[in-house]
This record gives C-alpha cells, sequence and structure tokens, in this order.
DNA sequence: CAAAGTTAAGGGAACGATCCCAAAGTAACT
DNA sequence: AGTTACTTTGGGATCGTTCCCTTAACTTTG
C-alpha cells in the first residue's frame, strides 16, 4: 500500500540515496555489481521512481494539452492516435480538451491547461481570428505550442502542420469536371478558418478556369454541423438553383447535405455527385460512401507530437512548419460503381 | 518567464511563507487584513500556486485514466464529455487510453497509467473476461476503478455504471414486432462481453415469447467493427436465410450491414428494418436514419467520475453500481416515414 | 494584576528524486 | 614515497507547498 522510495531501498540496502538514484539514471559513477545490487533490491521491494518528486525538481509536468474543436467526429480522435503513438513512449501524458467550436472555450481551455502545468500544447483551433492574444501569452510564459489543420494567421511565428489545401482542392474539383459535372456547389466553412478560404480559392479558381464559376454555388453554412450542410442543401433546392454535384469544406457538411437530398429521392452520384475534404472514416460508413481528400490524420498527429517535443528539449528551437501531402480518394459517392 | 513561488511573494511583502500560504488555504488562523494584502501581492506578481508541489506532498497526482475500447466511434467521446463535466472544475486532469479492443493492449495500458500516477481509472474494457487479474492489481495498489458500459463479472466487487440492457434490448424487439417484422436477425456481440449477452438475452426470450425464434438469425459477427457488421449480413443473403430487420448489438454493426444491404438494392426499412443498441451521434448521420437504444452517454461519464471521486475522497466508500435508463428513439429505419 | 486564553505570525520539516560537491579508496607514474 | 588521476560512494541542497510547532502580543477574567 505504502509507497517503496528510494530511502526505504537505501536503508534495506546500506547505501546512500545518490548511489540508488545512479543505478536508475544510468550514471557512470557506479559500480556494476553495485547498480545489479540495487536493481534486484528495488525489483524485490517493488521500488518504482516517483514522476511527481521530479516534476516538481525539473519544473516540467510531462503532460501535453490537445485542443480540439470536437470530438465526436473521428477527425481529432485520429489525430490523436497519431499524438499518442509518439508521446506515450516518452512517458508523457496527454490531456484532452474540447472547444466545442467556441472561442470562448476554447480561451478557457487555454488558461485551464496553463493551470494544470502542461509542458506544451498541440492545437487544432475552433475559429483561427479569435484568440491570437491568448496563443502569445500561454507561448510567452515558456508554453510551446504547435498548431494543426486549423493555424493561426501569418502574423504569429509558430510551428504548425497542414496539409496542401488549396492543391487537393483543386484536384477534387477538377475530378468532378472530369466525370462531367458542370454545376459544381461548394459548402465553405467559416471565413475565420484560414483553410475554408484555401479550399474556397482552390475551387474557385478551377471553377472559373472552366468558365464555370457561379456565385450562387458558392454557399456558406451557417456552421459546421450535419445540421448545417443539411440546411444548405435544401435552402438550395428551395431556391431552385441547379446544381450536379457538391464539393464540401468537411465529410461532417457534405453528410448532413448528402442525407437531405437522399431524404428526397436525389440518386447519389447519378444526379448530384458528393465530394468532400476531410480523410476521416465516417466518409466510408454512409451510403453511398464518399469520395474525399484524405488527409494522413495519423502522420499530422505524429509530426505535430514530434515538433512540440522538439520545442520542449530546446526552448530556442525555431518554428517550423511542416505541410503534409494529402491523398484524393474516389468513393461511389462520385463514381457510378460502388467500390 | 521564471515561476513565482511563495517565497518570492514571501520576500516582497516580508511575511512568512506560512503566512502566504495560510491566505490561500482559507486557514482562519490569519487577519483579514493580511490576507486581503497577500492576495493583492500575488495579484501583482502573478503568482500561481504549483500543483506539482502539492502532488509531491499528498501523493496525489490530480490525473485520471480514462480507458475505452477505442475513440473513433462517438461513444467514448460522448461519455468523455461527461467525464471532463464533472472531473475538470475539480482540477482533474483526464488522461485517456485507447485499447483498439484488443486485451493485452488494455493491459499495457493500466500499467501505463499506474506509471503514470493516476489517483482512478474510469474504464470500458474491451473484453472481459481477460484482465480480471490487472483489475485487481491496480486495485490492491490502492488506484480505485470504475467500470462503466461492460462491466467485469460479478466475482469482481467494483463500482460500476450500466444501463438495463436486458429490458431496452427486449422493447425494442418489441417495437420490431409490433410494426410485423417476423424474421428478426440479432447481430450479436461477443461472448466475452456481458452487454452482448444480456441484449442477446432480451432478444430471445421476446422471440421466444412470440414463437419467432429462429436459432438462424441469431449471429455473431467476427468483430465490432463496420466491416463485420457488413460481412454477417451477405453471408445472411449469400447463405439465404431469409429475414425481414436487423437488430444489431451497437451502431456500429447496425451500420455495416445496413450499407451492405443498401448496395444490394435493399429498401430499408420496408424490406429489412434496422434498430440497434448505443445512442451515438452515428445512428442519425446515416440514412435512414437509425432507431436505436439511446444510452444517456453524457450522464454516464458523469455518474462515473462522481464514483471515482467517491472513491479518492474516501478509500474505503464502499462499492456502488448505478444503473441508468436507457432511452427508446424510433427514426426512419423502422418506420415508414423520415422524421 | 497575574494567570490563562486567544489570535496572528514565523520557523522548519516533510514529500521523493537528482545532482553537485566532497571524501575515501585504489591505481599509476615520477 | 609522493603526487596525480580516477573510481566509487556519501552528504545535503534543491524544487514549492503545507502544516505542525513555537513564539509573541494582546485580551479576558477572577
Amino acid at each position: 500500500m505504502k509507497r517503496v522510495t528510494i530511502k526505504d531501498l537505501s536503508k534495506y540496502l546500506a547505501l546512500s540515496t545518490s548511489t540508488i538514484s545512479r543505478a536508475f539514471v544510468d550514471d557512470k559513477h557506479i559500480h556494476p555489481e553495485t547498480k545489479r545490487i540495487v536493481l534486484e533490491g528495488a525489483q524485490k521491494l517493488g521500488y518504482r521512481p516517483n514522476p511527481m518528486a521530479l516534476s516538481l525538481k525539473y519544473g516540467k509536468s510531462k503532460n501535453i494539452g490537445f485542443v480540439v474543436p470536437e470530438m465526436t467526429t473521428p477527425f481529432s480522435s485520429t489525430v490523436l492516435r497519431g499524438v499518442q503513438n509518439v508521446l506515450y513512449p516518452l512517458g508523457y501524458r496527454v490531456i484532452i480538451m474540447q472547444s466545442d467550436e467556441n472561442p470562448e472555450i476554447e480561451r478557457k481551455n487555454l488558461l485551464l491547461l496553463e493551470e494544470f502545468n502542461v509542458d506544451g500544447i498541440i492545437i487544432n483551433l475552433c475559429h483561427e481570428t479569435f484568440n491570437q492574444a491568448t496563443y502569445q501569452q500561454v507561448m510567452e510564459k515558456g508554453i510551446p505550442m504547435v498548431f494543426f489543420d486549423r493555424i493561426p494567421p501569418r502574423t504569429l511565428d509558430v510551428s504548425k502542420v497542414l496539409v496542401n489545401d488549396n492543391i487537393k482542392a483543386s484536384l477534387m474539383v477538377e475530378h468532378l469536371i472530369s466525370i462531367g459535372r458542370k454545376r459544381i456547389v461548394h459548402l465553405k466553412g467559416p471565413s475565420s478558418i484560414r483553410n475554408a478560404e484555401e479550399r474556397a480559392s482552390g475551387y474557385r479558381r478551377i471553377l472559373t478556369k472552366h468558365q464555370l464559376f457561379d456565385p450562387q454555388l458558392l454557399v456558406e453554412p451557417q456552421g459546421m454541423l450535419f445540421q448545417h450542410g443539411r440546411d444548405a442543401a435544401k435552402e438550395l433546392i428551395e431556391k431552385n438553383i441547379a446544381f450536379d454535384s457538391i464539393f464540401a469544406f468537411t465529410d461532417t457538411l457534405a453528410i448532413g447535405a448528402m442525407n437531405y437530398l437522399l431524404e428526397q429521392g436525389y440518386r447519389i452520384p447519378e444526379q448530384i455527385a458528393i465530394a468532400s475534404f476531410s480523410g476521416t472514416e465516417m466518409a466510408t460508413i454512409v451510403h453511398p460512401p464518399l469520395s474525399n481528400v484524405q488527409q494522413p490524420l495519423v502522420e499530422m498527429g505524429e509530426t505535430a507530437a514530434t515538433l512540440v517535443m522538439e520545442k520542449i528539449n530546446n526552448a530556442v528551437a525555431p518554428c517550423q512548419s511542416v505541410t503534409l501531402d494529402a491523398k484524393l480518394i474516389y468513393r461511389s459517392s462520385t463514381l457510378g460503381n460502388p467500390v
């Protein structure tokens, strides 16, 4: 019950605490035989080092904060997997905070993490334009931050992990054109999110290039939930705006829209093809499965974790920006036949 | 940059550290005026107590482990929400571990959490029959555990949060019968999970009662993923076993099966009605949306967190078993018209 | 007015580990 | 034999807080 400490071991083996400690930290100033004895004794008494003592001594909690807009879609949880892959073996713990797409909650989460004494923060913003002062403030307190997916404006010099949004969005739109679609709707994300602008800009560029652009087709839903995708589709139909395909900012918006259309009896993809940008498992559990731009989510998490560790191990390490490559996956929602 | 400690404050105000401390812990042995001065000084210097010092002193890390089979479906993340609701305001951190439905990983996760010095563990087992010795061992080290959803066999006296699986499964099957279905398939969960048996038993009881039971209709998929639900549906079709409805152990299995049937051109619910047991958001994002037994997930998390806190605050508190009430939600997958 | 009680504040040990510094022992070389 | 160098071990400060134990000043009471 009672914790076995280095002192108990010291008494038991008639050795100083210094010597015991040396056996565990691979210090060279210890006789191999002594080390063996110590390790054996530790085994016997069931000694396990107390991480809290080190936390206090070195001012490191070995906690990393992971802040995301939500955890109900598989996006964040897949990235989390990558983060854990890297951090758990290093003895770091990961603490998750959900911001509910609400900048105010996001801000509170950051302050709470600071309170919790995390050594670093990996974050996917809810809206990029709101909490810049807070990010700055947190970093000034010596807590390194790494941003992924949604990153703050360039004015902030920070480490970040992103994908080539603009290009891949373009390619997906090209794909829709290649299967003969001419009235391509874009369900855009909020303007306060850079990726939303990037993807929309890719969309716009390609449509303009093919002389297919029509401002009526560029719609911005009220939010990022299924319901918002649904409402957007409904509005298009009710306004009698003709369209033969949809390219959505995220799987969530795409699925919301698709469900409305299916309910209304539209055939997907024959009448309306649907594609999105995300790469979550959700794209494969709906029927028909969604074509989308699949981001390397696990790798994003691993990269973000690696970047934050670099910052932790070297406070003056320069900020890095890593761009990962997203893949286009074609599924039934834009093709005639099931995969 | 440098942390402001109680000592800095002590020097700055020419007061002993004891007095400073007293101002923060609401000790009565301090003059109100002195207290005011201290709090003011703390504000000015930006003093914030260091939780790590307390962790060391009291041997409490203020970390709680949250172990789940997976985080990609919204089940666990919704429960997590409830857990966080309770624990974050109390200054407790939540550390998440994913077991991937693999008892070996689950075991490693538990040992890792022990290493991480958590004060308590909230867990949803992957399979109930494998790691009992480990659970016992962890609890003997003084780390309280609370189980939810999938709980260990009765031989282990532990705190747990569950729902009335058997009854609600029965009611859902009754519902299928009430809409005229006679050939009701059950996609059962693995026998190593008690809930699976409970729900299957409810199913069996009702079918038997109505003299509709046919062992051919009780199938156990190879696993718990979408793919497994899909494969199970495929096998039924290929074996030419007639059925007009499915009641699945989880949303995941139900959706997997439904997608296969939709691909094959079956009409849901006209030809085959589908219902499940879970209560995740997934049931509402597929088309048609699924009827299911909706568990109060957030409340489950809150209850589990409350139970674990009771155990932490009082090591000899008796184990409690809380049964929450699940609700039946009828959606288009068992009714003719969309909701 | 002295003894006892009350109130406010200070001193210092404790939590568990690491690591700097010192000390003792041994080996090697002039 | 004496100096130097190296190896191995021990002592004790340190991290930031709380809390037990004193101490000092002031108040009450017979």
